[in-house]
DNA sequence: TCTGGGGTCCTAGGACCC
DNA sequence: TCTGGGGTCCTAGGACCC
């Protein structure tokens, strides 16, 4: 058996953990910029706030109803899933780390799977403060449907007969099914397929003809035929990016230039615990796209670095020559972001007879930046085109303490 | 209807090779 | 004017996820 471990409102519950006096009240958190709701509360849901609602259009309403908003604080949410995760790994064979709030276990070899379940609950909760669901099924698509019927019932949900397997699809609207979009829906819809069972009777020929290999699978799981392992170590990343919209709009190139080389540094970083290099590296701004009166300008630039490399300095080179080659004096930029693709693992890099750059003297460099910033904390040592301005970094007006990664911001106890 | 950021996989079609 | 077959690599676009 598989089973889905997912962290109620995981975003709103790790700051609760901190604020215990907002149990049982509205609570959602913002999206970087505090642009819109990513996280809600179940009060808050409760209320009628929809997910991915921007925040701007809320105002009232969220004041009116006294609910309290919080900056998104993702050092924060990483180390609390840390947590989560670690506890996990305690108690399962095998665990797949699934995204910041989930994961899978493998639960096979384990007898009393409501027992087992329950004790993990509460052992996740004791440990860390974070309510989790976990959904069980022969697959990991039933897990997931099985997730769901968790969060309606008392935590814990076990899909372990075609009894319930068909009674739990049946009640499961097509449009909830993992993979299933907002695109294969409307057209599922169309052929009167309105609930999971339904799709996975489906033909499956038709299904592969019209929703590729990748639906196909989605409907064998359904039925019970495992067709997506559990991967217990993540393969590296194939592209690695760092966009942000900036906290105000620009037109100051040497501005956007801070924010652009700051992003390619971030990318080196990402490269560097992972152990890659990159090939490519990609530069894109653009204004706002929602204004209706300024010029819509979207452009992008990929420049193909001498040789693959993960350092600070070299990306930030390649990004200043892409951003030179696009950017336009006179507008306003809302948005920057690199991206590097093209990666390959950072041993055993291949050379280039024409470029001279001393490999050994910048790995070092690397090594040293790295050791200082994990121990002092992120940009403690950095480069000087980082520059030190406030204009484009993030607004996050509401943003609660990093108290588990600060040793300045720890939680007080009062006597 | 428009606010965030960061990813993955699959397919079709073009370019090219023998 | 039209006749053969088989294959690879790359990219853009579409679909999806959290």
């Amino acid at each position: 058996m598989i089973a889905l471990v997912d962290c109620n409102n995981f975003y709103v519950s790790c700051e609760r953990v901190f604020r215990p006096e907002l149990e049982g009240k509205p609570v959602v958190v913002l999206s970087n910029n505090d642009g819109c709701i990513i996280s809600r509360s179940n009060e808050a849901k409760k209320l009628g706030i929809k997910m991915g609602e921007p925040a701007f259009k809320m105002e009232k309403f969220l004041t009116e109803n006294n609910v309290t908003c919080f900056s998104s604080n993702y050092a924060l949410y990483g180390d609390m899933s840390q947590r989560v995760m670690d506890t996990l790994r305690e108690e399962a064979p095998e665990i797949e780390v699934y995204s910041i709030d989930e994961a899978f276990l493998n639960l096979s070899g384990i007898t009393d799977l409501y027992t087992f379940s329950e004790n993990l609950r509460k052992k996740v909760i004791r440990n860390t403060g974070i309510p989790v669901s976990i959904g069980l099924g022969a697959t990991k698509s039933l897990a997931k449907v099985a997730n769901k019927e968790a969060k309606n019932s008392d935590g814990v949900f076990i899909i372990d007969n075609e009894h319930l397997c068909k009674a739990v699809l049946m009640n499961t609207p097509i449009g909830k099914v993992w993979g299933i979009g907002r695109r294969y829906q409307k057209k599922l819809l169309n052929y009167h397929i309105d609930n999971a069972f339904q799709f996975s009777q489906l033909n499956d020929n038709w299904v592969k003809k019209n929703m590729t290999v990748v639906g196909h699978r989605i409907q064998r799981e359904l039925r019970g035929e495992p067709c997506i392992s559990i991967e217990q170590a993540p393969p590296a990343k194939k592209v690695i990016a760092t966009t942000r919209a900036f906290g105000n709009k620009l037109t100051n190139k040497d501005l956007i230039k801070e924010a652009v080389a700051t992003y390619a540094v971030r990318c080196a970083e990402k490269l560097r615990k992972q152990h890659s290099a990159a090939n490519l590296l990609t530069v894109f701004i653009h204004t706002d796209p929602f204004s209706t009166s300024e010029i819509v300008y979207h452009k992008s630039q990929t420049v193909i670095l001498p040789i693959a490399s993960n350092h600070n300095t070299i990306l930030v080179k390649a990004a200043y020559k892409a951003l030179d080659a696009i950017f336009y004096e006179g507008l306003r930029y809302k948005k920057a972001g690199v991206i590097v693709e093209a990666i390959v693992p950072d041993n055993n890099l291949q050379g280039n007879l024409f470029f001279d750059g001393d490999q050994s003297k910048l790995n070092k460099i690397s090594v040293v930046n790295d050791s200082i910033n994990s121990h002092y904390g992120r940009d403690t040592l950095r480069l000087a085109a980082q520059g030190t301005s406030k204009e484009w970094k993030l607004r996050q007006q509401k943003l609660s303490k990093a108290y588990t990664t600060k040793l300045n911001e720890i939680i007080e106890v009062k006597s």
